[in-house]
RNA sequence: GCACCGCUAGCUCAAUGGUAGAGCAGUUGACUCUUAAUCAAUUGGUUGUAGGUUCAAGUCCUACGCGGUGCACCA
């Protein structure tokens, strides 16, 4: 078996002859500081009193030339920036640590001859910790006077422009380590998405529900329409698929009794990529006994208000040129009148395969393969355009929705909905289907489905059938993809700037 | 899959087919309250890869690689 192939530069032999000249500057600088006794990398740990931000907070009062100076000592951390040399006995630079950026101010009378010969081997990018005072300067910036140091760890790679960071987006992906390093809008995106998602753990834990893990590795991975990943387990010999979703496990612990469950978890699906597709991606799929969708709408409604409220302040937001409100109560329309409303189409016409494939083409849209699909296309054409502000659209047609329960005296019709915002879909909920002779029956047709060639079909799962044979309670399910939740929160127009590590082509 | 755009110094960017430049970073020097510090000097290039056209290619042509965007496909 061949081996994978290595990934990054290994030998310097590869680089320009000017980086070499760079990262060799470094080198020597770390073995001067040897010389002298101080070895970053033998450095095991550093007692950190404060933080950046937390400093301005605590010192907002403090006055340039303060009579009684802040007699408390600090001992902050972080990586050397943007140093300021003032003559052969002075220096100002700043450090940034996890809440941002610091001055420090480095005087030679103040450290003593020694560490200051030290501090001037220190290059851009250097891990450092400081002790010292607080003052204000006199251009009144908030500064730490420092009484001591230790090198922490060198960085022996040349950093981006300090004024312009990282904008090449290969590089940024690729190198999302100096991304982060250099952009702070980088960084506020990846900690607004562990408050996002910390936030809806919460959520979902106040209101009873609990957090499952389901595996990611299925010998069969269904529950949705697509195309999955294949890997290979080796003691047992077999092929495994990757998830495409969590619904069948998740709803086999509410047959189980788990009553509410959830899990925010990764999803694999082997498709393209685009500004709205990442092959992985986090979902959360929450499932509630005894709910229908009803209570499942006031729940999404309750939660996404809450989201953006606790990210924004408030229940407006902007994503590029839009303006959304999440005050509750969201809009509603429901699917066939959201088409009569905005595309003059009647309900009768679009139910009837012939008459969705005319409107296709009156709309000069190619033909679709299936009489669903044609619904889809027509109703990204004519009605998502116009759902700008958070909009359930309920009611759907049971042809284009597989696993939910048939609407009472309405069977063209199922307990569902979508919440829609800024033209895009943001949750996909239903009444879930507990029939099983009607699963049964269904997985049957999927199979006749596949046998056509559709490859996303996924091959039935009997045993999920048998689950529901033991028999499940009546349930409400829903989908988020927390993604591009986080997009709109974010006011990101690409997935990948809201995933650390998109996956990229290998180089070379 | 198709189309378009991009790839030049460590980083950010220039360069009517005619000697590849600048700012930052680096190096040397000056400055003990600066903050994109300032001032002086200075090093640094296989222009993504491989071909082709031309007296001459960063620039034009072809193929390929990687990335981005749009369309198609797809939830």
């Amino acid at each position: 078996m061949a081996d994978p192939p290595a990934l990054g530069v290994r030998d310097e032999g590869d680089l320009g002859r000017r980086e070499a000249e760079l990262r060799e500057a470094r080198r020597a600088n770390l073995a001067a500081m040897r010389a002298r006794g101080a070895d970053p990398f033998a450095e095991t740990r550093y007692d950190v009193t404060a933080h950046a931000a937390d400093l301005v907070r605590r010192y907002a009062g403090l006055a340039h030339d303060a009579a009684e100076p802040p007699p408390d000592a600090v001992a902050i951390a972080g990586r050397l920036a943007a140093v300021r040399k003032m003559g052969k006995g002075a220096i100002f630079a700043d450090v940034w640590d996890r809440t941002g950026r610091i001055q420090i101010y480095v005087r030679k009378d103040a450290l003593g001859d020694e560490p200051f010969a030290l501090f001037d081997l220190l290059d851009l990018g250097d891990i450092v910790g400081l002790t010292g005072t607080m003052f204000r300067s006199k251009t009144g910036e908030l500064t730490l006077r420092a009484t001591s140091f230790t090198v922490l760890a060198k960085s022996l790679v040349p950093l981006p422009d300090k004024w312009h960071g990282l904008h090449d987006v290969e590089k940024r992906y690729r190198r999302r380590y100096v991304d982060l390093i250099t952009s702070d809008h980088v960084r506020e995106i990846f900690l607004v998405r562990a408050k996002i998602v910390a936030e809806m753990r919460r959520f979902c834990d106040e209101r009873d529900f609990i957090e499952c893990e389901t595996p990611t590795m299925l010998h069969v991975a269904g529950g949705a329409a697509a195309r999955p990943f294949r890997t290979h387990h080796n003691a047992l010999d077999i092929d495994l698929d990757l998830r495409i979703a969590t619904e069948l496990n998740l709803k086999r612990l509410i047959v189980g009794g788990l009553e509410r469950v959830y899990e925010i978890g990764r999803i694999f699906r082997n498709e393209g990529i685009d500004t709205t597709h990442n092959p992985e991606f986090t979902m959360l799929e929450l499932y509630a006994a005894y709910w229908s969708v009803h209570e499942m709408m006031e729940f999404n409604e309750e939660l996404f208000a809450h989201l953006v409220q606790a990210v924004k302040g408030s229940y407006e937001l902007s994503y590029g040129d839009k303006l959304l409100s999440f005050a509750r109560p969201f809009k509603r329309i429901a699917y066939f009148d959201a088409l009569a409303r905005w595309g003059d189409l009647d309900r009768a016409t679009l139910l009837d395969p012939a008459g969705a494939q005319r409107v296709l083409t009156g709309l000069q849209l190619p033909p679709s393969q299936t009489h669903g699909q044609a619904l889809d296309k027509i109703f990204e054409r004519i009605v998502e355009p116009h759902l700008v502000d958070p909009t359930f659209v309920y009611d759907y047609p049971v042809l284009i929705s597989p696993l939910a329960k048939r609407k009472q005296g309405d069977p063209d019709l199922v307990d569902r909905y979508e919440l829609f915002g800024a033209n895009v879909e943001l949750s996909n909920a239903f009444t879930e289907l507990n029939d099983p002779a009607d699963q049964r029956a269904r997985f049957e047709a999927q199979i006749a489905e596949r046998k056509r060639g559709n490859d996303e079909i996924p091959p039935p799962d009997w045993d999920f059938v048998q689950a529901l044979e033991y028999g499940m309670p009546p349930t409400a399910g829903i989908g988020i993809g927390v993604d591009r939740l986080v997009m709109l929160l974010t006011n990101q127009q690409s997935i990948r700037e809201v995933i650390l590590f998109p996956l990229q082509r290998p180089i070379g």
